[in-house]
DNA sequence: AATGAATGAGCATTCATTCAT
DNA sequence: CATGAATGAATGCTCATTCAT
């Protein structure tokens, strides 16, 4: 499978198409953020992008590219925040800074994620994998993380349980902005990252091990 | 707040209102499992249901009325199917029957539970607080079982640490159906739910203590 | 191939479906006639029809479903009014009454005959067949009428050239309404009858000062 | 009448207009062949034409001018095919071979007659009249043709039978390709012409055994 | 209480044409 | 002269909702 899926320009420019996505792009996320994507009008993103609807279908075929490009972009977006994550050392330490970092790129970005959360579905057959290919990359990330220590002996786990644990992971870090109205409500993003982190080791590393007593940062 | 948002309907007869609203959301879900809210017409819901569009109209005031009316059924359905989770007795054999008993009933209504978490945004700021309402019933139900281990001194955890635990359970039990492309490739119902389990308490009870050799069922 | 082809309407009586396509077709055919096809807009044609855009749609699917109805009925009209030539009794008079019934019925209906003429290659690959078949029908009984006198001996004409000429009195009667620019501004409809009956039948009777045998080429 | 409409062109070399209006006519006619004038959009002319939309708009002013440019020069091919038919000799045989010859021609040039006969009347009331009048003159040189023969007393036939001699042989030029689907499955181009040529010629030259004087009606 | 025909605002998309470079 | 990005009016079609029967 190709790494994207091009979205068809009728413009050659390829600096102008990018230039154009970027505020395509930066317009549809605030209005699928506000209205979502379906009460969305191509008018309106046309609009918000600051250019004409006809301007708009220069640089996409559909509105569903739209969406796609949205998606594309934020799991760009945050994989380039993450991409620091790669170079865990393998210590227990590292790997919480890690899951610190991951919560706090998900804490900004709570927006777009929960947009491409929520409308991730509509996007069609064809391009549905392209995105869950990006998700899993990212679930990669963590699982590396998680990995090292394994690898450095500092980690006890099986490749399942880690698999799984990464993807705990994951979803806590998306937790944390989809389920906003429960969540931020009780606790701060200190408090949510500290807990989920001691709770989550306390498991693997061993319960008498863990002090409650003082946060991760 | 009251516990149910009225839904008008023009017919006074409260019998075959309820019968007419048991058509009309088993068609709905149906048809939103498969095509999203949005996607879905009010004249196939009607027709799904049984009857005509002109027949819809006399039981909702708008489309977004089956939503809602959809959204507030399949957490009944939840709700009743956890029912029995309530009487844990408090020990850690009782928790993890609940919690195994919460993820067989999240597995068996996945496609009910995957369209009221993507299509729940859609929803009126009228309605959403009484879906979110329910929903924090339903963690509220897993924070007692956890509570009585607590309360009975099988668990120590602060209160915090409780309510967060379960956030994660519940979670985790709709991660199974919103993340199955992931998940349930990898897993099947029974592993997820052991390694599930055994990563949770191995961080509550303690790392020396859990036998990592047989399931929970 | 089945006689017609079905255009789908969401309307289920019958009785109403026919009363709305009569008066969409009635509309869209004087549109035709003004502008074409292509100049016309669905909503002219809702306006013309004396209904909404939205009920013109529950009538058919697709603008192309206009042109189709109109085609059809077009042929059917013709061909209603042709019926009575069938019972040619194969004297050469009945021949030349026949054809003059004919290009009478084609200077009455010219303008829906080039409506016809001229939209008729914008029909889909799918509807196509069925206005050509219809065509076809119309010729035979224009070949039927000629058969028949050379049944009974009154011309003596080989089955190639029957078709021929049944085809070349079909286009002539055609030309009357779709070289009108030409033909109308020269010749009143009964010179123009007189004359190509003439200088058909000079041909046909003619025959035996005229070698056969040999082709031009 | 002048005997051109003008096209507008920006551009002042008269030779460089000359070739990019070849070139835009050449790749129109391709296009209009397969999908029609309406369904053509003018960046596929452009595009057909070899060179961008912006300069297509420095030769035309219009859409429509390229359909009358077409036309225009459908015309033009035909009538420099069809010029020798002007020097018939005024016998039969001279005659019937201009006729064969012009059937050749309109064989050969099929596409292009369909593409003129179906758009014409796209054409805006300005430009029609043109292409009206070259139709007329060439009808007028198979009239001349005809006429030839009569001055040489090779046939008997007034004017008026000679005009509407003169366009039904027209007409069955162009019929033969504007009916293809009824007549190439059943005819070969030569058994068409010598057909043709056998039904018209018998007619006029066994003109002494039908009486003219009394009309059908 | 049930029906389903009618409505029309609303939407995605196209495309002829312009004009700054 | 040539280019091609920008424009926005126009169009085919949908669908939630109403209301007369």
């Amino acid at each position: 499978m190709k790494d994207k899926r091009e979205v068809h320009a009728s413009v050659k420019d390829e600096r102008l198409v990018e230039k154009r996505r970027d505020q395509m792009i930066k317009g549809a996320v605030s209005l699928f953020k506000q209205k979502g994507f379906h009460r969305t009008t191509t008018r309106e993103i046309a609009k918000a992008a600051g250019f004409s609807i006809g301007t708009l279908y220069e640089y996409i075929r559909t509105k569903e590219d739209v969406l796609y490009l949205v998606c594309d972009r934020i799991y760009e977006q945050v994989r380039l925040e993450l991409e620091e994550l790669d170079v865990g050392e393998g210590t227990m330490e590292s790997l919480k800074l890690g899951i610190v970092h991951y919560f706090q790129v998900m804490d900004r970005m709570q927006d777009e994620v929960l947009v491409m959360y929520q409308e991730a579905k509509s996007l069609s057959k064809d391009a549905l994998p392209y995105v869950l290919k990006k998700e899993m990359e990212m679930v990669g990330m963590v699982e590396g993380l998680i990995q090292s220590c394994v690898d450095r002996g500092r980690l006890d786990l099986d490749s399942e349980r880690i698999h799984l644990l990464a993807q705990n992971v994951f979803v806590q870090g998306q937790m944390w902005g989809f389920r906003r109205w429960a969540l931020q409500k009780r606790f701060s993003l200190e408090d949510y990252m500290n807990l989920q982190i001691d709770l989550l080791f306390a498991g693997v590393i061993g319960y008498e091990t863990h002090g409650r007593t003082g946060g991760v940062i």
